[in-house]
DNA sequence: CTGAAAGCGCTTACAG
DNA sequence: CTGAAAGCGCTTACAG
């Protein structure tokens, strides 16, 4: 069965080729009747037009390289269905690009993009070298990085303001009384991580608590993460009354092994999680956190994407987002009386 | 800055196209000393292969489709990560189409991996509907559906005996002594929830328990469709003293709600739930489960699509692969002692 | 061991 | 309003 192309399409209708490329794409005009013969033939021979062909012709393949870390993570997995959802809705598809957290696996797939001639890339690294990012934009591809701090030259970029973010959840503690407050963090290579306890030690500092290296404790972003770290931060004589966790995910965690030792959340501890996973507001007590804001992640990150392809003028000034993540009161923190 | 061709670094070199083609795909004996003009000459130039120009000419784009119903649900969002990962590992690149269970976007998304010229599609279905099925395989693009029942005609099929699990797991909660069983299920238009009721209406005729209406309640995959299937099942006079919930989501919210009206899992209500996700084992108490074979029905279909696209033999019987679930006790289920 | 050239299926100036 | 033809950047018989 061979396949159906413009030519054949041409012969049956009794046009040139031209003319039924431009009833396809509506880029001339074509008198009625011609262009119904075109589109009687299309039918009967259910043509197909092949992209590939259009694309090596016109330079423009319809679609965009998406590089994400873990598509496995709820996180991810949110922003990459938004990135999908407004790509389609502007007819572009989307190649998934998962690294896995592979830096090799990373540079592969940016040259695999660029081979595949993507018209752009929204690009959340794995790692904090810039070297791939640079191999990428010399492909002279648009792109934008989300979620990872990055030098401007080279590309658009979104971004939350973790340290911010960090300092909010800090204050909201305070406000409420507490005085010892611990924190699990994430992994200590990851920048966002990293922000949000900075912005924990200001607000400690700016209210006069002083900083304990004894409260603060590593987690890894899963809910075990959180059982431990929680039961580390618990199982010291001057325990926290309160506790800053860094993802949602840990603070479900640690919600569950505070109780599990007989205390109570929040009359016992306060808790302050981080994302606002849909679980958060789910789980008993459902949880205070941090809300980021995900889905201006994805937007915000593809309608730049999106803008940029449109235009094509090819010199823009590369700009630089900045988000910030709302804090939700629900019922994990209490006010603290001595 | 003007692309740099196959053409380029012919030249460069002093050797034909073909001759540099030939070095970089590895296809026929090429002498060592033209061999190294040629990748100096690339490295010179920072020659970059379009993938296009290739795919047009060669027949074979190494990308794959992926449709599935929703990224953002965490199931699929594992197979997705699976799959593309085996893909990556044959060389492969996934174009993710997520159709939000939406027809419509579904069937164009049909038409654009059709004119993308993908070499092979995953198929996991928004609908029941094979309409879209058959539009697909008259491209003569090799298939792969998971997850959902289809004709054997159009596509190879890997699925989950979704009736034999259910029957397992109700079949646990009796052999345990239990005979007042519940059941919160899926949307009712879903064949694997149905097929999953089936198993479990099926496990108690066979040890003479009567069916009743009331034990079986409507839920959505959701923890508050959990929340809510619980609360209705526990309220009514005769309440059941277990309760099979057909996915761990609903079951974990089935336990926080069974909890917070004053039942003790497992001592009071037993809960068997279905997938086995992470949180399943995390959570407290730990969920007994039927464990879904996601890694396995990622890996049978992406090796199946794989097998397919290497050997294009063009006449292949298609085949159906058919997974089970396990059942995991973990401490959500105990023995009722009437 | 290597090259000249056709051709994959389109789009798009150019010409009328 | 329409057509003939070049060309996008490769691969691959064919020929030597």
């Amino acid at each position: 069965m061979k396949r159906v192309t413009i030519k054949d399409v041409a012969e049956r209708a009794g046009v040139s080729t031209a003319t039924v490329s431009h009833v396809i794409n509506n880029t001339r005009h074509v008198e009625e009747n011609t262009r119904n013969l075109v589109e009687q033939s299309m039918n009967d021979l259910r043509y197909h037009p092949n992209s590939l062909a259009r694309s090596l012709r016109s330079g423009e393949t319809k679609t965009i390289g998406l590089i994400v870390p873990d598509v496995s993570n709820l996180f991810f997995a949110d922003i990459a269905r938004r990135i999908e959802n407004l790509g389609y809705e502007h007819g572009y598809s989307v190649i998934l690009c998962n690294s896995g957290n592979d830096l090799k696996k990373q540079r592969t797939y940016i040259d695999t993009l660029t081979a595949k001639q993507v018209d752009g890339v929204i690009f959340i690294s794995a790692g904090e070298s810039t070297e791939d990012l640079e191999r990428l934009s010399k492909s002279n591809t648009p792109i934008v990085v989300a979620d990872r701090v990055v030098p401007l030259s080279l590309a658009d970029v979104v971004l939350l303001n973790n340290e911010e973010a960090g300092y909010t959840a800090t204050k909201h503690l305070i406000d409420l009384g507490h005085t010892k407050i611990g924190c699990i963090t994430g992994p200590s290579d990851v920048s966002p991580s990293m922000q949000r306890v900075s912005g924990y030690r200001r607000a400690l500092e700016e209210n006069d608590i002083r900083f304990k290296d004894k409260y603060v404790t590593a987690g890894d972003f899963t809910y075990r993460g959180g059982n431990e770290g929680m039961k580390r931060l618990l199982s010291q004589p001057d325990r926290p009354s309160a506790v800053f966790v860094l993802n949602d995910m840990m603070a479900i965690g640690a919600i569950s092994t505070a109780r599990s030792l007989g205390y109570r959340v929040p009359e016992d501890v306060s808790i302050v999680g981080f994302d606002d996973i849909e679980l958060a507001n789910a789980v008993n007590p459902a949880l205070t956190t941090m809300a980021q804001p995900m889905q201006e992640l994805a937007d915000v990150a593809t309608k730049r994407l999106i803008e940029k392809l449109l235009s094509s003028e090819g010199n823009w000034e590369n700009q630089k987002f900045v988000l910030h993540a709302k804090l939700v009161v629900r019922e994990s923190t209490a006010p603290w009386e001595k």
